[in-house]
DNA sequence: ATATACATTTAGGCTAACCTAATTATACTT
DNA sequence: AAGTATAATTAGGTTAGCCTAAATGTATAT
């Protein structure tokens, strides 16, 4: 009933919508889905017709209920698949978004449940998302940027903005990982320059480019 | 380049050689495949010019070593991921050959290797297939259908001949699991239903359908 | 208000994997 | 050896999901 093709683009358009908060153009889809905008549009009417967006001729797309609810199992059962990738076959944050983009597609309530209880029911995937419930909630997250934190607030990491092989790497590189207790110790009013430290331990300076894209909440 | 429709050719055909011995008919691969014999034709006419079979037009196919590999590395995979269905997720063994049979085709060598690790290196499925390793290499088996035992003989219920939920569903009833010890107590010359002592316990009485089926090892 | 740039849609096509109906090849019976 | 049943192939089509090129719509700048 649901092909991968319908589901990633019901996704990709529950993404940009995230982002934007606008309705979803076909440029922006094409992009992403690294189609032509030709094939979005054809596309764009097939899922119309199927009432799972509402269509606006050249001015884009928007999810309908129906819709969303299939795009937030599709990201469920992406962040699950995650989470199962590093906690328990011991790949890398890094390592598990292109295997994720396949396993999402397996089609198998049955398999969800019993993989959501192997897993003890988790609430955030290994890049500190959060895992929507099986009737598509989400918990209500407080994180900010670490960007808008001042000197002597301590917070802890929670997530990225960037999930980007490259930035997940450098945090890696500089011994950054979920779940760090970070002390704001300086911002540079200049660039905002941060220095931090981390669990009580070593402070550690990192760029405007880098504190906009971790993910704190205040402990 | 190897898309699942192809993945599922190359795994039938191999399945139909190693039932028959002899070269894979059009008519049965439509018949395990659901599809019309006109489908595998046209199919089949593909793979060869792919070198996947050789191809005698209205004899059959028989799978090349290129075309062999691909499959046994599928069956590799499917058995892998019954094995993690089963003992980790807590499947029971009727219940995981469809799911198996969409993570199948997840490409990723690496989740291959980290999944088996995962696994602790298993050699064998849920239902005592051998799970070939990632050379395409199967250990020697010398299982029998206790149908072949005489009385007086021990040994142990190692494997299924029969993958159905059927089969499968009244062994469960009737609770005998792989690894379970079996006594010959005494044969029914007449009809050859067995009566045999599991795990040294209690006396069990079984059909000659069902000790077809039924693969032992002499322990 | 018009020109220009850029986004979107339409028109026409392609390939993979299926289908049915018609034809041809092979095997079995008498 | 011819006739009949069954299996396999060929011919001609369909659908999903993509494409390029041409046409149309929309927004922006002068
Ligand atoms: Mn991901
Ligand atoms: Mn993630
Ligand atoms: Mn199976
Ligand atoms: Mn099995």
């Amino acid at each position: 009933m649901t092909s991968s093709a319908e589901e990633n683009y019901l996704k990709a358009i529950y993404k940009l919508h995230e982002k934007s908060g606008n309705m979803v153009t076909t440029s922006a889809l094409a992009e992403t889905l690294k189609v032509s905008a030709a094939s979005v549009t054809d596309f764009i009417k097939k899922i119309a017709s199927k009432k799972l967006v509402s269509y606006e001729k050249s001015k884009g797309v928007k999810l309908t209920d129906k819709g969303r609810l299939i795009a937030v199992n599709i990201i469920r059962k992406h962040r699950l698949w995650e989470v199962w990738l590093v906690n328990k076959l011991e790949f890398k944050w890094d390592e598990v978004h292109e295997i994720a983009e396949q396993l999402e597609h397996i089609i198998s309530d049955d398999l969800v449940d019993h993989l959501d209880k192997h897993l003890g029911y988790p609430t955030a995937d290994p890049h500190g998302d959060l895992i929507p419930d099986s009737k598509g909630r989400f918990a209500k997250s407080n994180s900010k940027p670490l960007l808008e934190c001042v000197k002597g607030e301590k917070v802890k990491f929670i997530g990225v903005a960037d999930h980007s092989n490259n930035f997940l790497q450098y945090l890696t590189k500089n011994n950054l990982s979920l779940g760090d207790e970070i002390m704001v110790e300086a911002v540079e009013e200049f660039d905002n320059t941060f220095t931090v430290r981390v669990n009580r331990k070593e402070n550690k300076i990192f760029s405007k480019e880098v504190v906009k894209n971790l993910l704190v909440a205040v402990v």
